[in-house]
DNA sequence: AGCACGCCGACT
DNA sequence: GTCGGCGTGCTC
């Protein structure tokens, strides 16, 4: 991968004629380039070019990586074939380029895994190879009882079909060993194999009405002059199907205006894109705040530079206005934005406000897309006019050729960074280095800043970052208060029911019609820490400063459970007692949705609830429509879990029941903390943002936890200030840096010593850079039938973060065993 | 990943 | 002898 990367690194920056090009084929399990000769007509061939190159008896995609004036030494020219088109040309800027090239070198993933997330599906598909009949019927009988088994299989098949031709892949799946068959067949030209040219989404088209005479031509008949002032209305150019809603003409009358030449009728592709809009329309001029006028004004100072600006603004602080605000300055000198958000079903409001502002500018650009929707959004990115990309995650490598700016909202979401395939990105990681390279400001705004961009903001002197702030919300109302009930004092009380007393009578207090409420449980997930029910003590591991996690693999010889810190890997019998308190009250932890719907029926009968989760948002559109339907008042009372931290804006909303808050703050990993307090602020921050104050209540086992009094407090900078303390001590990010190896297997036993091998090697080959931990066995060790088992690097902050030599390691691995590198993980399951 | 090529065992 | 199994190696 070195090696490839820094001999392309020096890619031709110019358009000079080549006879060569090395291109990147798109093909898996080939990792090098390979040289094809550049045909006269397609002389104007670029680096970063898509192409269709002949490979062995296939056509694949590929990417041009540079033009070559020589050949590499050992090849000749007789065995370089050319390329055989040019399937998509010049979108690849140089610094676009130079991105995808860094995340590859960062993230440790092949250039080519980098380049398919940022290009939608169909780019570079692969073509096919097709086998179709081309003999006479009556040849065909002839020669049936001359046929093998096979190649008789091979030609119903093909007969059954209406244009008697099936894809390779298809025949040879449905018949076995159709290899004979298939060469009978061809000898006695029954049938022939072609390539399919790969399949790009087709652009729809549509026909374009443009207005070239003049309306008022004295020749015209009365309805004629109509119809052409109407187009002239309308800017003398409409899609026809728009058109004939509005002008009720016919088809035939058109035509007669084409050939008389006073209307042109054009196809034109029309990209398909999300046109889903909703109730959140209005577009109110608020009278913007001292504090946004001074981040608006601030921000518009650092226009055309690499700035990275952290707004940090308290919940309902206006922070969209801001944006909105900045995004017209940077549309009107003609360049274009990205905006990124943690996921765009939640926020149908945050389109919705966008779309109303700024019309069809805006595009929405997320993986629920269908594959067409993706593939026209592309192409509209390409575009230079000045447009406003919506976008989730993958949506930072956007291919917007005029970048005036980037904002990342809510930028301390855990959805910007991703942990699935390589690469493990983060977006802002991202969106900084793409920020330098178009030299534009990055704006991440949050009302609890991730302890990472808080620490660059606000600590070093890196001359880049600015910390903006906008402490007070824009209606005036101060911010929720926040009472911490103590779930142990209730159950010491006799009250066995989730809801608290304040809870019970905060509810009973609501007024349906005029107030609503928010509940809040956190999802029932993994959550599998131990915790006691009666002192509120949870058991850590001693040497990581996070919970342990209940393993359901792992018992000792007495069949006793087992705890174990899936950090060190460090093991202990679970008490029977709590160590604390002696109280046998040792349990794990969760609650779900349902109960609390359950309960609040029961309770409650008056007050008409929603359920808000991944069970009953499955469905396209069922967020929207949730939300929709409680904003305009079918419901008193919201259940749900995560999803509704992110940046819902209710104005009836005046309470908010965290019911329990304590599975989130016990999640074993390091970050728990800073999580939970996020959460939690947010979820609190959900009430009172109307004309009525705001409460929060939340419950928990745990009401002296530094980050419980902190949400109360709502002090952002102290709790801050202590956590980053606590991640100094342990050289947690951000002052160290981690890399988590993850592996998995079929095989349990295959993959625990794979991964220790492996983990002698990088402990060989550390050399005081990083300290290995580990191996451990994945929290959730089992996942569709694969083991998982995962070695985590730490990194001091002064080292950057180098990995040994790869290429060996992925070799040790063996074929049964598969490993992937994420780069500053945020998921450690 | 495909798909050739090539080398072994069981059938007309 | 030949067909068909499968391991190995190459694709500019």
């Amino acid at each position: 991968m070195k090696s490839l990367q820094s001999s392309i690194i020096n890619h031709s920056k110019t358009t000079k004629m080549a006879d060569w090009v090395e291109v990147l084929v798109d093909c898996p399990g080939l990792q090098g380039l390979y040289t094809y000769q550049v045909p006269s007509d397609l002389a104007a061939i670029q680096a970063g070019d898509i192409v269709s190159v002949p490979f062995g008896n296939r056509t694949l995609g590929g990417i041009v990586v540079r033009l070559v004036n020589q050949l590499p030494s050992g090849l000749a020219v007789e065995q370089i074939k050319a390329v055989s088109e040019v399937v998509c040309t010049g979108f690849f800027s140089i610094n676009y380029w130079d991105l995808l090239l860094q995340v590859a070198d960062y993230y440790h993933t092949p250039l080519l895994q980098v380049i398919r997330i940022a290009l939608p599906p169909g780019v570079l598909s692969r073509s096919q190879r097709r086998v179709r009949l081309i003999a006479k019927k009556q040849l065909i009988e002839q020669s049936r009882p001359q046929l093998n088994p096979t190649a008789r299989q091979l030609l119903t098949l093909l007969q059954a079909s209406p244009e008697g031709d099936y894809t390779w892949q298809y025949l040879t799946r449905k018949v076995r060993n159709s290899r004979s068959g298939m060469q009978q067949l061809h000898s006695l030209k029954l049938v022939a194999s072609y390539i399919e040219r790969p399949k790009l989404a087709r652009p729809k088209q549509q026909q374009v009405l443009i207005l070239t005479g003049d309306p008022r031509n004295l020749e015209l008949t009365s309805r004629q002059k109509e119809v052409l002032l109407c187009l002239q209305q309308q800017g003398g150019e409409m899609l026809w199907s728009e058109f004939q809603k509005i002008a009720r003409t016919s088809k035939s009358m058109m035509d007669q205006l084409a050939s008389d030449g006073y209307v042109q009728i054009v196809d034109r592709e029309i990209l398909r894109r999300d046109q889903s809009a909703g109730i959140w329309q209005e577009h109110i001029e608020h009278q913007l705040t001292a504090d946004q006028t001074a981040a608006i004004a601030k921000i518009e100072q650092l226009l055309h530079t690499s700035a990275t600006v952290l707004l940090h603004g308290v919940t309902g602080s206006g922070k969209t206005e801001v944006y909105l605000r900045t995004i017209q300055t940077i549309l009107d000198q003609q360049q274009s934005v990205l905006m990124l958000v943690p996921e765009i079903g939640l926020t149908p409001q945050l389109t919705d406000r966008f779309r109303a502002r700024f019309g069809d500018r805006v595009l929405v650009y997320h993986s629920a897309l269908s594959d067409g929707e993706r593939y026209d959004s592309w192409r509209q990115m390409l575009l230079p006019q000045p447009q406003i990309i919506i976008g989730t995650r993958s949506a930072i490598f956007a291919p917007l050729p005029n970048l005036g700016l980037i904002v990342l909202d809510e930028e301390h979401d855990g959805s910007f960074k991703q942990d699935q395939p390589m690469p493990t990105y983060h977006a802002r990681l991202v969106a900084s280095w793409r920020s330098t390279l178009a030299n534009c400001p990055l704006v991440l705004g949050s009302a609890t800043p991730a302890l990472e961009s808080w620490q660059a903001a606000a600590d070093s002197n890196d001359p880049n970052w600015h910390y903006l702030s906008l402490p007070e919300r824009v209606t005036g109302r101060d911010l929720p208060t926040v009472d911490v009930i103590d779930m142990r004092e209730e159950l010491k009380s006799g009250n066995r029911s989730i809801f608290s007393q304040s809870l019970q009578t905060a509810l009973a207090d609501l007024r349906p019609g005029q107030e609503q409420a928010i509940l809040f449980i956190h999802r029932r997930g993994h959550s599998t820490f131990v915790s006691c029910r009666a002192c509120g003590h949870t058991l850590d591991c001693p040497h990581c400063d996070v919970s342990l996690s209940y393993h359901q693999h792992s018992v000792d010889s007495n069949n006793q459970p087992l705890l174990r810190c899936h950090y060190c890997n460090y093991l202990a019998v679970q008490p029977k007692r709590c160590p604390a308190c002696d109280s046998p009250q040792l349990k794990f932890f969760g609650s779900g949705t349902q109960k609390v719907t359950e309960e609040l029926a029961k309770s409650f009968p008056e007050l008409r609830y929603l359920r808000f989760d991944s069970d009953t948002t499955r469905n396209k559109g069922a967020h929207r429509q949730i939300l929709t339907s409680f904003a305009q008042g079918e419901a008193d009372v919201l259940v749900g879990t995560q999803m509704l931290a992110k940046g819902i804006d209710l104005p009836q909303v005046t309470l908010v029941g965290i019911v329990t808050a304590d599975g989130l703050l016990n999640m074993p990993d390091y970050r728990s903390a800073e999580r939970t307090f996020q959460v939690l602020t947010q979820v609190a921050g959900r009430c009172g943002r109307g004309e009525q104050p705001g409460r929060a209540i939340l419950q928990t086992y745990n009401p002296e936890h530094p980050t419980i009094q902190a949400v109360r407090s709502q002090n952002y900078q102290q709790f801050i200030g202590k956590e980053l303390g606590a991640r100094q001590e342990w050289a947690y990010p951000p002052y160290g840096r981690m890399v988590l190896l993850r592996f998995t297997s079929s095989e349990p036993e295959l993959v625990e010593t794979v991964t220790g091998r492996v983990a002698d090697q990088l402990i060989a080959a550390a050399a005081g850079h990083y300290q290995v931990l580990g191996p451990t066995p994945a929290v959730v060790m089992r996942v569709a039938n694969r083991y998982r088992w995962q070695i985590m690097l730490k990194y001091p902050l002064a080292i950057p973060i180098q990995l040994p030599d790869m290429a060996t390691i992925y070799d040790s691995l063996g074929d049964k065993v598969s490993m992937s590198i994420d780069v500053e993980p945020l998921n450690f399951l």
